[in-house]
DNA sequence: TATGAATGAGCATTCATTCAT
DNA sequence: CATGAATGAATGCTCATTCAT
């Protein structure tokens, strides 16, 4: 009851769909451009082709439409992965399948991930307990089961290190996310592999390596 | 001639080596606690007790100053870790130290680190380009000599895929400097973890992984 | 027909009672708290349990809305304290009945009576006519009739400059409230009189002054 | 050293005193024209033909230019009343020139007067001590010396309520200031005295009554 | 009549940059 | 070169008022 639960206003939740989702895609885009703070919630208003009163009745303050993204992006790219494993997959096609489908999404939408990425750069209060709050109930349980799941199946060794397994596949799905959305780590990526960055040859590598991190042969 | 290569001016280079640390200290943490758009010269300039008009006679903008700081950084934290590694030591040695140096460096320099990993957030024209071109010449040759030492001692396996491997590693390094910097990322961790984020048990384990990776056993 | 009698519409006269008591009382205290240009109409009408367009039905504007209030307080205020007089009172008696009733008031309605005594503060088109026009019905025509009596039971000289002395009465009155009611003039009216701010040691020495500005021993 | 005193900074100190009181007036006469929540900080700043952003130079916020106005007032307005009595005058002389003066400013200096008599109606904290601060150390200790001296002379009786005398004083000089300088009061004043507002005519009457206030024949 | 979402002009304040001294 | 006052465009947010339902 006391734990701020939407950063939304009920407004926003009346409005009809195509509305709301014009102003958060446009707000997402200009956060992604600009930064949170050198976004301007008029200019995300008028693009949105909404007044900057009806943006105050949506959102309390910039804040609040900021995290609204946020949250928006949380479901679509972290529950988003997730959703793309079959019940019936193998751990290691479980996770091929994730990294394919992070590395499309921050291909396919490369702003909204830049802008998921980045957020922990933007100086916002209570960001960061925010995520991990939600990040908590899915991602990290997910990896969890599909890793209890292949230990007992034999797909994955009696003594492995699930735990740190998880952590490492994870970090390199993240990494991977960066190199494909971001000039930055794209080039840092180019520079490590030679200028080869097709997917499609790097993402078995990637995998390799990881079934050997996991004392798979 | 066409390409800048250095975003200050020469009267930056001529002053006293206090005052230009005073300056670049001032200006780092002050970037770091507020990101670019969010800092403010003036405040800068007055909490490292240079008037703002000498602050102009060093650099030309708010942007040059930041990449200036920036290319510091990169000194500082990428070349600081090569430094760190004996011209004897073995391959998964040199790895374990540099990893321990980042985390310590992450640890001592929070905001430093956090600022330079999050650099990308900010929207600055040029400055992917710039970091790449600065890191082509130090980290990516130090990683790739590493590894083909260890392959030729036989530390490392004949067709152990280097290229990758070098990737992988640094992506592992980066992502415990932005885990023991950044509160989204050290909570990530700790989700992943079980809550054991101690560096002297995340580290060996880590490493054991990165062995698996490269093919040893 | 082109003098405008009531500041508020036919439909706020319809109104049940206890909604129209509700949104005066309200009205009055956010006026009260934050002034005529701070207030907040929306918020008056949304602390009144009463919606913003029901409010445009009562008045055409935030002023109308402002006018109101204060003809309900002159009428509460001005004519409160005329009516605590019984008829058979003498002349000081009265005045002092009033000045203890007034005094009373302004503790107990302090906002009230702030917001009544600093209404001239606030720059509304036709307050001061408006206002001056409702006294003369009644406040003056009181201390003239009263002045009248005394002259002739004897109770003041012959020679009694009566209008004078309603104009100083009424002033001192008016200064009472104000010290009563306001942390200024209460600041003021103790350095005055060195901390002593007792009503029932203030208004007697008050009476007493009054009387030999009257002439009376 | 704690306590805070000027409310302007020392660039407002510095400037040349021509642009100094450019600014005090324009300042001054909107404050009074729209009172303080009305007023605009950007159009003082543009008619005072100063740049906004100066304006932030030589005060931190509206506030503190508000302040720095009333503050000058005060100066202006009452040491200006204390000044123009002359060491020996008598005790009623010297009252009856205030009171003179007080009128002439009210009518001369319209609006300043009535900004200061309302400020207590602007919701700005800390003003009421502050003003209460300043006027301890003039306007009270003034009263008090005039008092003691006519009792010492023999002006007033032995037994004259100085005290008293002295708050009944004030207040009849501030009644008479809101009842030249503001239109509500001026008709008030003019429906108690029969439309007989002439000061010439008025003062001596109040005088005489202030007279027999003091038990003076 | 009642409702309350929508509107957009308006305002306090910030800050990168300039320039006279 | 150093200084720091001056500039003014830009921005987050408010609120009186309108109007479709």
């Amino acid at each position: 009851m006391t734990d701020p639960k939407t950063p939304f206003k009920k407004a926003f939740a009346k409005i009809d769909q195509e509305k709301r989702l014009r102003v958060l895609d446009t707000a997402t885009r200009v956060f992604a451009e600009k930064g949170f703070v050198g976004a301007n919630i008029n200019i995300i208003a008028s693009e949105a082709g909404v007044s900057i009163g009806a943006m105050y009745n949506y959102f309390d303050t910039k804040e609040d439409l900021f995290l609204t993204v946020i949250d928006h992006l949380h479901d679509f790219l972290e529950q988003g992965l997730v959703s793309v494993v079959g019940d019936s997959m193998g751990f290691f096609d479980a996770i091929e399948t994730m990294m394919r489908e992070a590395v499309a999404g921050a291909v396919s939408h490369r702003e909204k991930t830049i802008l998921y990425l980045n957020t922990t750069a933007e100086h916002i209060d209570g960001l960061a307990e925010r995520l991990s709050k939600k990040m908590e109930g899915v991602t990290v349980r997910f990896y969890r089961n599909l890793a209890e799941r292949a230990v007992e199946s034999g797909e994955l060794p009696h003594d492995a290190d699930t735990t740190m397994l998880s952590f490492i596949i994870d970090n390199q799905i993240v990494a991977l996310q960066r190199a494909y959305a971001t000039p930055y780590h794209e080039a840092r990526m180019g520079l490590f592999m030679d200028g080869e960055t097709d997917p499609e040859r790097v993402i078995p590598r990637v995998m390799q390596a990881l079934k050997g991190a996991a004392g798979v042969r």
